[in-house]
RNA sequence: GUCCCAGUAGCUCAGCAGGAUAGAGCAACAGCCUUCUAAGCUGUGGGUCGCAGGUUCGAAUCCUGCCUGGGACGCCA
């Protein structure tokens, strides 16, 4: 990286006037192609102004271009190819990570402001389904990242555990269910009835009328519905934090929807207060006609309130009680409207830490090219694919190394590491075609590859027993190592790009092409050999194995040192 | 109908604050384990970057229109 400000800053001397240094920074790009060099500077914009050809730019631009960092600079065309000293660079670099630590790419934007972040959020009586691994993985990431940037992540579970679909799921309850089978296996039977419920009222349209008056009543506090309420709750939070561990993601807060309950009143008051409030065919509503926005509803014509009543309630007790800089929902894209409507709600309402609501949508999971939907009973349910995963991962491992101490704790750390990754390497935004056959695979570019590339990286360090990383290094100089050195180089930047774009897939993809190099590396070059360069040579392995690790860290995987 | 998102190799996806020869993985085929973990590495084949215009020295990348798929659009969340 300092390579590339040194370069800005020689070109920037030679175009006094015409360029700053900071515009030849952003200018700079890396080329594709090894042959060509670390850095180029491309002279297009150089030659408007000199009214001269870029190529003929370039070739005075390289000759005047020097330094120690640099073991060559070159015209190609109208380019000027910088190759870095890779001795001197590697050698900075790799003491560099080894000082730093699991530190390295670490930056202090956040400068421990609070960020609270939305995620998972699953619904009460519902399994906990694919849709919500991805607004849980990518979550957990992402706080993980505005960790990493300084920041502290505040976690909250925002469950759904308020709404019609309890009046629903307490009228069907009555309709046809039985304490019994209930108890037996709750979640699963808890649906049958939330699916019949639908099915049915698809004929007999009283249904949804009576789920309605159940929810009113529920919200009145109704002693029957309340209990029954309560006993759904209980159940499905318990099964939902056994998925947690598997996953290893851990909350601030499980603070759902149903927290916000004696709270609504306030918020409803406010909005009347400040004149924002209007009756619409029986229902009050803010409306956002100035923002060409449908109006957002704020209580039924019933006097039930709605999801947003509960959104507005919960971003301002949010705010309150922890001063966020800023406030995060990673919520899927079908809800992007409901949240401009909250976040411009809250606008209108003076609260100018508005601007400071953020919602990070993602895609749907596919099947068949259509959206999975809960209603039909078609869903796939997590904690099975987790489990058939881990034994996956277990089998591989008795396959391939059968004498491996802690199995177990291998076999779920892979096994759930590969679910994850899978899922983080694709952009959030993107939808994606469930595939568990793509989930359950441990080869190529998935998480059990960067897992086995690590593990590989620690395997030659636990050999090399005379290596302890204080050794002085004079850095390495010849081509494969250097591809890892560039690739340990960027580590940096890709955090922070992660952090700017919200964008945890930047670090998967960044792990692959890491990995990819280092895996190069190992094919290509005896490590453990006794030589002058087996100090540096363990160095980068080393830098390689603490990247690698952190990465990994940041999207919440684990890096086992053997498997 | 209005608005949002996507369309890149047979499949899954990177690349998209414009830049040099469009990259991976899977699948197919051909190789590499008496030497640091073969969950790996090497090679071969495979592309009108949805279509048509425009901006630019330069477009997969930016703009406009169209086509296709998905989603959202008042009492679900």
């Amino acid at each position: 990286m300092k390579g590339k400000q040194l370069f800005a800053k020689k070109i920037a001397e030679e175009t006094i006037g015409v360029l700053t240094e900071d515009e030849v920074l952003e200018k700079i790009e890396f080329p594709k192609y090894q042959e060509q060099g670390d850095l180029a500077f491309p002279c297009f914009e150089l030659a408007k102004v000199y009214k001269k050809n870029p190529a003929s730019i370039a070739t005075e631009l390289a000759t005047k271009t020097k330094s120690s960092y640099f073991s060559k600079v070159v015209s190609e065309g109208p380019y000027v190819n910088c190759f870095l000293n890779k001795k001197h660079v590697s050698k900075e670099v790799l003491v560099e990570i080894q000082t730093k630590k699991e530190a390295y790419g670490s930056l202090s934007v956040g400068q421990g402001e609070k960020v609270t972040i939305d995620f998972s959020s699953p619904n009460i009586a519902k399994p906990f389904s694919m849709g919500h691994l991805r607004s849980t993985v990518i979550g957990n990431a992402y706080a993980n990242i505005l960790e990493k940037c300084g920041y502290k992540a505040i976690r909250i579970n925002h469950l759904g555990d308020w709404g019609t679909q309890f009046g629903k799921l307490i009228s069907a309850y009555y309709r046809w269910g039985n304490e019994q089978v209930v108890r037996q296996d709750p979640i699963k039977e808890l649906l049958k009835l939330y699916v019949r419920f639908h099915e049915e009222a698809e004929v007999d349209s009283r249904l949804e009328e009576e789920g309605r008056l159940w929810f009113l009543k529920l919200e009145q506090g109704d002693k029957k519905a309340l209990e029954l309420w309560q006993w759904f709750r209980e159940v499905s939070l318990e099964e939902f934090k056994g998925i947690y561990k598997l996953l290893n993601v851990n909350f601030d807060s499980y603070n759902g929807e149903a927290f916000y309950n004696d709270k609504m009143e306030e918020t409803i008051q406010l909005l009347k207060g400040e004149g924002l409030l209007s009756t619409s065919q029986g229902a009050e509503v803010v409306t956002l006609e100035e923002h060409n926005l449908p109006p957002c509803l704020i209580r039924k014509s019933d006097g039930a309130t709605l999801y947003a009543t509960r959104d507005l309630t919960a971003a301002i007790y949010r705010h309150k009680k922890y001063q966020f800089a800023k406030s995060v929902y990673v919520v899927g894209q079908e809800q992007s409207l409901h949240f401009q409507q909250v976040f411009l709600v809250l606008k209108k309402l003076g609260f100018n830490w508005a601007s400071q609501l953020e919602h990070l949508p993602f895609g749907f999971i596919l099947q068949n090219g259509k959206k999975m939907s809960t209603r039909k009973g078609k869903v796939v349910l997590l904690e099975n694919v987790l489990r058939e995963a881990i034994a996956m991962a277990e089998k591989s491992i008795e396959e391939k190394n059968p004498t491996l101490q802690n199995k177990s704790k291998v076999a779920h750390d892979v096994g759930i590491g590969a679910i994850i990754f899978q899922d983080l390497k694709t952009d959030p935004q993107h939808s994606v075609e469930f595939s568990l056959k793509d989930m359950l695979r441990f080869e190529g570019a998935t998480g059990p590859y960067v897992q086995y590339t690590h593990a590989r990286a620690c395997s030659i360090l636990r050999k090399s027993n005379r290596y302890n990383g204080n050794e002085s290094l004079d850095g390495l100089s010849d081509e494969p190592s250097w591809s890892v050195v560039k690739k340990l180089m960027d580590f940096p930047t890709k955090v922070q790009e992660s952090y700017e774009q919200a964008n945890p897939s930047e670090i998967a993809t960044y792990l692959l092409s890491l990995c990819r190099e280092f895996n190069k590396y190992y094919a290509h070059c005896k490590i453990l050999q006794e030589d002058n360069q087996l100090a540096s040579r363990l160095a980068l392995v080393e830098c390689a194995a603490i990247v690698i690790k952190e990465g990994l860290s940041l999207l919440g995987m684990q890096a086992p040192s053997e498997m």
